[in-house]
DNA sequence: CGCGGTATGGGGTCCACCACCCATATGCGG
DNA sequence: CCGCATATGGGTGGTGGACCCCATACCGCG
């Protein structure tokens, strides 16, 4: 029941937001696409991940600000696949240093929420064709200067913090306690401390008041 | 023009959010109920209360997170005009602060943005016929209290804080310690510790971090 | 005038936080 | 292979946070 014009079959894309209405909306836009498809949502990163085991999709949009897991924890992961598809970073903030974290977990681009819907659509059109695509709100020299290292094949110091102790941080932000946070990730309560004087120490920080400001700051976490 | 079958004009909506991305979709959402109809958009609170100086609506949604005006100091200024339009806020988090805050500034209505589209619809027809609408999600035993006792017409005491309490809550949420703070308002690290305590306990929070979150939120401070 | 709320200050207790010290295992790159 | 970073876990001790007790003084309201 194919036309006469030939229609080749939309992009799937997998859809990650924790909000059900921005998800709705994202999702009125994309699909208004003749070549894009929202084939599957997802409430935080944990649920995206999950959704890629049964689901197949060309390019995954994702909301940074999620609960459980956020949306570069979910990179991160999603990197790891055999074939891993897009990754399209949405976030709240022009924050540079998560935009750089970003691009060091894989992702294809990064746009903002405040975008227009056409730059939303463009964006995801360059992330399936392989292009980097960056909002140019964003596009400072510190990013072009990035993304030229990126070519030359160099090795990116921008490191800020571990895997794990994004996970600590996080949760300290979130008001757990030591002990709370030991619970959650089933290590020691001295291993939760260990990592907390790191991260205070990295960011040059005194306690967990300043830690909360900045994971807010960083689009880590909801204020 | 009209059609035979009477269609009553659709109500008048100002839609009020920060990112175009998020406006796009909730006016689809709207756009597509055919008794509402969105007129006029704004990027911030202040936006949204100089369009109304030149857009007579029935409805203004309103997101409560915005740069320069938040949602509720804009819902503060609507309520002072003259004939002034149904207000919903649209908010990111179930707090019931930024709850009883909304309502005490004569919001008609108050969704997350967790809620199906669906839910959306059905807050904004609630607001335009003067009803109180409320996510189930935040409808708490305190907030049933709130609403009976407005229905009674009492008054109902919500200033929150102290002026005093919040000077103290703003040098917490900076970071400082209960020393610095005694310091900076000249009185004892005792009577400072009592006035966290009495935040403590009438935001009902546990520790510093969420008062520093709150803080935040309620705009005392900057992220 | 008493009563409640606010602001002030002090006492003590318990525990979380934070800053040092230490160790072991793993994995990666020169 | 050796060092470095990361992740894990432990010990020790100081400081501040959180929660009780107590009191005094002021101010406004019924």
């Amino acid at each position: 029941m194919t036309t006469s014009t030939s229609t080749p079959a939309p992009a799937s894309i997998l859809l990650a937001d924790d909000h059900a209405l921005v998800r709705r909306g994202v999702r009125l836009i994309l699909d208004a696409e003749p070549d894009l498809g929202v084939v599957a949502e997802a409430g935080d990163g944990a649920e995206a991940v999950a959704a890629l085991r049964t689901t197949e999709v060309d390019l995954v949009v994702l909301d940074i600000a999620m609960p459980r897991m956020t949306g570069l924890q979910a990179a991160r992961e999603i990197a790891r696949r055999r074939e891993p598809p897009k990754v399209l970073m949405l976030s709240m903030h022009d924050n540079e240093q998560y935009f750089f974290e970003s691009l060091k977990l894989g992702a294809s681009g990064y746009v903002l929420k405040s975008v227009a819907d056409e730059d939303l659509v463009a964006a995801c059109r360059a992330a399936l064709r392989g292009e980097a695509f960056v909002y140019p709100g964003v596009m400072s020299a510190l990013v072009r200067d990035y993304l030229d290292r990126l070519r030359r094949g160099e090795t990116v110091p921008t490191t800020v913090l571990t895997e794990r102790e994004d996970q600590v941080l996080k949760l300290i932000a979130e008001g757990a306690t030591s002990k709370e946070i030991a619970a959650a990730l089933t290590i020691s309560v001295k291993t939760v401390e260990k990592h907390r004087a790191s991260i205070l120490a990295r960011l040059g920080m005194r306690d967990r008041t300043q830690l909360t400001r900045y994971a807010i700051r960083a689009g880590l976490i909801e204020p």
